[in-house]
DNA sequence: CGCATTTGACCAGCGC
DNA sequence: GCGCTGGTCAAATGCG
């Protein structure tokens, strides 16, 4: 009991004791370090942040001022919506966008129409097209002047040939071919947005009884943002909508959730810069973010021809049932629809403005440098563990896509729901309100899809194509 | 009559 | 160069 001959063990003792004094100071060492770089990346972040809002302001300015002309020439479509163009947020995009109205509300036309703007030779005449259009357009009462910029702008095959203004055009075209795709399973013909939207065109999808639809936001005049309707061939109770532009125009609170959505995710599409590289690194981020609950997916498609977010919300047992380009990355949800409208039903609304603090909260996480960071982070195996803070980040990101998930499910006319979702994934830009209510200005669109291939033909023939008869009851 | 939808035609990009 | 395909246009049609 007395220690007195045991001084070995004092030794050891003292020498344990030793390591563990300086294992701790190591670890206060380690996480100091872990403090300082912590403090560093929210530094940059906000510096980051900080940066994206002044050019946001400086692109709404122009943007404004754009629109002041613009609006002169064509008294007043904004006028009363009472949301300010706040998702006009995703600075570039809507730098492009701001060239793009004044351009097509005068002089400008002639470029527009197939992206080639300057296909010379042929705009003489087109122009005289394009006038006769505007005018039909405009006594019609929705604006379409934006018709041949967006031909311009969805039809993303035609867009690299837009041109001469080089600085900007990369960056553009990029912006011009993000999409956000939504796959949701409803068994309505269409899902309520919050916009209006006509419908331009459709086609037979090949391989596929469902025809896709084309629409276009009608809210204001030249608003670049179109939409496809399809529905899925496999499971035709799935839909799946694909969004791309930026509203150029004040909208409903509902509508902003997914006007929002569509610029986030150019703009995080954006900040991964080229499609190649980092798209890819920043899907796989993504994926790995949502994976660990994986009650969503969220894809991101870096491959060509044009980046797109996927956003999909069908909990389809069978994700291999659709064909992806490797490239993209697919998390699946394994929770069964019932589980998800059951857990929905018991929270939907009151989810929702978590959802919507989450997606602030997370945003930073999803665009430019933070998440390059936090990309690394995610993709290196752990020799720096995560800090703990990250982790629950990543953690919280994936819960906020679950509980997106189970209220968009449970609710009928998905709209903010659905774009509460993405935006909480790609990180929307702006402040979601948190009412879940939408505004009635629906679209249906029957759709097809997914093969991605599209015969040409359009015999409407069988009954089942029948898509849409949208009438915009609502708005 | 005005407006939205339908649908055949057209255009441009892409691959072979 | 040609054919295929995605996307858009615009006349025709239908509906309120």
């Amino acid at each position: 009991m007395v220690d007195d001959g045991m001084s070995p063990p004092n030794l050891d003792d003292k020498r344990v004791k030793n390591e563990l004094v300086v294992l701790q100071t190591e670890i206060e060492r380690m996480h100091a370090e872990n403090e300082r770089l912590r403090s560093m990346l929210s530094q940059v972040t906000n510096n980051y942040n900080a940066l994206q809002v002044h050019m946001v302001a400086l692109m709404q300015d122009q943007k404004a001022e754009n629109n002041e002309e613009h609006d002169q020439k064509h008294s007043g479509n904004n006028n009363g919506v009472v949301v300010p163009r706040q998702f006009i947020d995703l600075g570039l995009a809507a730098k492009a966008e701001a060239e793009e109205p004044s351009l097509s509300s005068s002089e400008g036309r002639s470029g527009d129409r197939s992206g080639s703007p300057i296909n010379n030779g042929e705009v003489g005449s087109k122009e005289l097209e394009l006038r006769k259009n505007e005018k039909k357009e405009y006594s019609s009462g929705i604006g379409r002047e934006e018709s041949p910029d967006q031909g311009s702008q969805w039809g993303a095959n035609k867009v690299p040939r837009l041109n001469p203004t080089k600085n900007v055009d990369q960056t553009e075209a990029t912006m011009r071919k993000a999409r956000v795709s939504v796959r949701a399973r409803s068994e309505a013909p269409m899902i309520t947005d919050g916009c209006q939207w006509r419908k331009y065109g459709q086609k037979m999808a090949k391989g596929n009884p469902c025809p896709r639809a084309y629409y276009r936001c009608t809210m204001a005049a030249g608003c670049p943002v179109r939409k496809q309707v399809q529905r899925c061939a496999e499971d035709r109770s799935i839909l799946i909508t694909t969004y791309e532009g930026n509203h150029s125009h004040p909208l409903p609170p509902a509508a902003m959730a997914m006007a929002s959505t569509t610029s986030s995710a150019a703009r995080m599409l954006l900040s991964g810069s080229m499609p190649s590289a980092d798209g890819l690194m920043n899907s796989n981020f993504l994926a790995r973010t949502v994976l660990p609950c994986s009650s969503s997916m969220a894809t991101i498609s870096a491959s060509a021809p044009f980046p797109t977010v996927t956003l999909d919300l069908t909990q389809n047992p069978n994700p291999l049932q659709f064909q992806r380009p490797p490239s993209q990355f697919y998390v699946p949800s394994p929770n069964p629809p019932q589980n998800l409208a059951a857990a929905a039903a018991a929270t939907p609304s009151s989810l929702l403005p978590q959802i919507f603090n989450q997606a602030l909260y997370n945003q930073s996480k999803f665009s430019g440098l933070q998440m390059s960071q936090d990309m690394e982070a995610a993709q290196l195996p752990n020799h720096h563990q995560p800090s703990s803070q990250q982790q629950s980040q990543q953690n919280s990101l994936a819960e906020t896509v679950s509980a997106a998930t189970a209220a968009i499910t449970a609710d009928p006319n998905f709209t903010a729901a659905l774009a509460a979702a993405i935006t909480s994934i790609i990180g929307g830009a702006q402040p979601q309100p948190n009412s879940t209510t939408n505004n009635n200005a629906n679209t249906t669109a029957p759709t097809t899809s997914n093969s991605g291939n599209i015969t040409t033909s359009n015999s409407n023939s069988n009954g089942n194509n029948k898509l849409c008869n949208s009438n915009f009851p609502g708005n």
